[in-house]
DNA sequence: GCATGTGAAGGAATTCACAGCA
DNA sequence: TGCTGTGAATTCCTTCACATGC
């Protein structure tokens, strides 16, 4: 079962093997079993197994995966073997959060520019980083920015994302509570954490 | 096709459902119909009439939807009828950013307390409520509290799931990038900022 | 023996197309 | 005519069970 599509589901899990394989990595490990990775993940193995399958084997029967190539193939899928380079728009509280994370950069993502309307924090350094006059967002062109990520006020959303696909971006990390438009060769994902947040109550047991 | 059982994926839709019948109905909306929803939110119409088919109908034929029945419903379905207390352990860059959200309450949850274990946060208020010492967390016994947020580095993540289960909480919202080991009754819901990031890139056309 | 890889089975979710009602 | 509600068809994903290779 070679080569064939890579199922969307498979996709989305993608990124949490790579962090996996990543934490087991820096631990020294060179090999690892779907087995293990699935209990550090709380993914199934048989899960894990299928999901590897899709992209050709590198395991071994008996002795398990190789670390490093594990790594490299997931990198590449996700083409997070080139390096990519994003940009903040929205430096309030949550866009603070997202500049100070830091997680980014072992995935080749890295945070090259933030913008804000706000006269106050235009100028201010936020990790290395210097806040500069949302207007200006256009200037990004030339530094090969394909990634966009939005954290500013509900209403400014989609005149931000507008601005960003005028830019040139590809990609957008969406963290505002609303759906935005952009055209079709633009990919959006949303987080609204509200909505997490609203599903737990759900699946208590009641009482 | 009335009161089946309510697939997972419809679940995850009935908050966004719910947002996008607030938003409608704060503009004065009366009814709505599945293609105004469906428009608002970027999900096609016939989804939505499927999933609102699973919890009986109450829409209108050629008409549309009763927003307030909508919403009413949706929040029963959600256990947001009745008001949910939530703690944040983490008051760093990332809890800072959900107390400050604000966007919690018109669901029905309110953060009630916050946690640090550094000494210099303990103490200080934010949005309205004081940090308290982790140590403390099984205070919040007595006040009735039912979810937890984690907003702690990941290497403390495990350690404040534990603590959050003792004192009683049964639903967990994560932001820390690791799968943590909760007790089956305790449900928990990650979200991983990095992950979301990390799979942008795959979904850009290349060049 | 131990762990991968994968066809096949089984289960879910999405999409369709249209009947039925206001 | 307009929009809901829903069986049926389709597509997609998960789970299983075991053959295969180390």
């Amino acid at each position: 079962m070679r080569y064939r599509k890579i199922p969307d589901e498979t996709v989305r899990r993608l990124p949490t093997y790579l962090r996996g394989v990543l934490v087991l990595s820096e631990k020294g490990l060179k090999r690892v079993s779907s087995k293990r990775l699935a209990d550090l993940l709380g993914i199934n193995p048989w899960q894990i197994r299928k999901d590897f399958s899709y992209f050709g084997d590198f395991g071994t029967p008996g002795v398990g995966y190789d670390t490093l190539k594990l790594q490299k193939r997931i990198s590449k899928i996700l083409r997070l073997n080139s390096n990519h380079k994003a940009v903040l728009v929205g430096a309030g509280n949550l866009g603070s959060a997202v500049m100070a994370y830091g997680g980014f950069s072992r995935y080749g993502l890295d945070i090259v520019a933030a913008f804000d309307k706000d006269p106050k924090k235009i100028g201010k350094k936020k990790n290395g980083v210097t806040v500069e006059d949302v207007s200006k967002i256009g200037g990004i062109k030339k530094r090969k920015v394909d990634l966009g990520i939005i954290a500013v006020p509900v209403e400014d959303a989609q005149v931000v994302a507008d601005d960003l696909v005028k830019a040139g971006v590809k990609g957008i990390l969406n963290f505002s509570p609303r759906h935005i438009t952009v055209p079709k060769k633009v990919k959006v994902i949303s987080i609204d954490i509200a909505m997490d947040l609203a599903r737990l109550p759900y699946y208590m047991s009641a009482g």
